[in-house]
Order: structure tokens, then sequence, then C-alpha cells
DNA sequence: AATGACCTATTGGGTGATGC
DNA sequence: GCATCACCCAATAGGTCATT
């Protein structure tokens, strides 16, 4: 069983990412090169940008609502204030069940809490909901659940997010064959690629600055990181042996290198 | 080559019982 | 009035396999 190490046939992309991790907060230049390779210029210096694994802004953002005086209220205000504006789920004095039944809590509504967009059922979504606005409630929804794999914030309003792949490629939401079914039901649209969901998180939800198409510059640089390094229409594209090739192993523990040698470029 | 169905592993979060 | 716990629901990613 222990014939060869792991690092030699490990298919895990959050391994690799991980790498990354490690490789962009070690030693002074690497994360300035990485940010050269996806044209993002960082409006603070690098020794001052944050580096995120596995991003979970905003479902942290809504547990932090916990500390508030009144949770409810501030969790309640701030969905209404990123609904589509034909949405108009029930009133205050209507009670926090029927809220929540209105976004498709249907089974087990909590009729003490505000719950998170993360748990909305799409099935159950009040039946007047119906087309574009029923794509941008979902995508409000998931915008809860997804996780960029690699997040940099690197000043004001500006950050680069990456996903990552090493086989599949990037995926469609919905995923489940009954909320496929009930997105054709609602009259939805095509799909929502896993990248636009990301678009959508920083873009519409946490409020960054919508770049113009082709800006040389945006507020957001969107990545997509795999073996082919192609990228899309608004997402660089950038390869695994393109970035391992720049990254400086100087001070990593001998097994990164060795686990690199076979994906860097000679 | 791309898509969809189905599967596993894992996680988050709400409820309600329990004990202090 | 609290933590903590088991339990349950609903979700995610990504793998395999069959179909187109």
């Amino acid at each position: 069983m222990t014939d060869r190490p792991y690092y030699t046939f490990n298919r895990e992309e959050r391994n690799l990412a991980a790498i990354l991790y490690h490789l962009l907060l070690s030693g002074e230049e690497n994360l300035k090169r990485f940010l050269e390779l996806v044209d993002h210029k960082p409006e603070w210096s690098v020794d001052k940008c944050e580096v995120y694994f596995e991003y979970a802004w905003l479902r942290d953002k809504w547990h932090l609502m916990d500390k508030e005086v009144n949770p409810n209220e501030v969790k309640r205000n701030w969905v209404e204030a990123r609904l589509p504006p034909s949405i108009k789920p029930p009133s205050v004095d209507k009670g926090i069940r029927a809220w929540n039944e209105f976004f498709g809590l249907t089974k087990k509504p909590s009729s003490k809490h505000i719950q998170s967009p993360a748990n909305w059922v799409l099935a159950g979504i009040h039946p007047s909901v119906q087309g574009n606005a029923f794509r941008k409630l979902a995508m409000l929804k998931w915008a809860f659940n997804i996780k960029p794999d690699l997040v940099i914030i690197t000043g004001d309003n500006r950050a680069v997010c990456v996903e990552a792949k090493v086989e599949s490629g990037a995926g469609k939401y919905p995923t489940s064959k009954s909320d496929k079914a009930v997105w054709k039901a609602r009259l939805a649209g095509e799909y929502i690629d896993q990248l636009d969901c990301q678009r959508n998180l920083f873009e519409r939800v946490l409020d960054y600055p919508v770049a113009s198409p082709g800006s040389p510059n945006p507020s957001v640089r969107f990545v997509l990181l795999d073996n082919e390094g192609k990228g899309q229409a608004v997402v660089k594209g950038l390869s695994w042996s393109a970035v391992f090739t720049e990254m400086k192993t100087l001070n990593s523990h001998a097994m990164v290198k060795k686990s690199l040698e076979p994906i860097v470029k000679a």
C-alpha cells in the first residue's frame, strides 16, 4: 500500500488549491507574481492583501448578524434590500413563520428565526414568483451556498476570485433533478454557470462594482484555474502548470517541491 | 465531448429534550 | 435562562456510468 507516496497520484483539487494557498502566503514574491499572472493590479501593497481558502463570507456574515440587537429585523431588511422589486414577501405583521414559508420552507419553517437564504427550497417558493424574478431569487440563495476556492482581497472593493478544477469542469445550477424540474416549470431560462454564480455573489450581493465587459482593470478579477487554462468570456483562464511554474518553493517543505515536479514546466 | 441521472461524503442549521 | 446534544432536513461537490 505504501509503495509510492500519495502525492504522486492525488487527484483532489482541494489539495492542489491548498498547496497554492500555502505558496501564496510564503515568501515575499509569490502573491505578487500570482496577481501579475491574472493581470490584477492591487490597490493595497501585497502585504496588506488578505488571502482566503474556501471563502464563505456570506454564510459567516449571516451568522454574525445574530450579535445584533434585533437579528431578525436586520436579516429581513438585508434580504429584502436584495430582492427584485416585483417580489413582495409577507410584511412584518404577518410574522416570521409566514416570511420563511414564502421562501419555500414549508416543511419545518421556524417561527422564531428569519432563516438563511441558503435554506430556501426552490420548489416551495411562493407561486407568484416566476421567470426572471425566480432566477434572481435562486441566485441569491446560491450566493449563500457557494464557496469560491480561493479569494484574495486586494484593496477597497477589489478582489480576485479563483475557481480551481482538476478533472471536472465548472458546474451548472440547479444541480438536483427535482430543482431542474422546478426551474423549467417556473420558466427561469437557461441553467446558471458556476462562475456566473460567483460573479453574482460579488457584484450583486456583496456590492463590488460591476466591471464593464472587457475592462482591463475590473474591481473583481474572476479566474478559472484548471489543466487547460482557457477561461471564459469574462473569466480569466490560468493553468496549474503556468501558476506553479511561477511560484517559488524556497521555504517550503520538501514534499511541496516533489508534489509539483510533474506539473511545473522545465 | 457533453449532458443528465444517480451515488457518496460531508456540511450547515433548525428543533426540542435535557441538565445546570 | 443558558449550553449541549441527538435528530432531522436540505444543501453542496464531485465521481461514475449511460446516453446523445
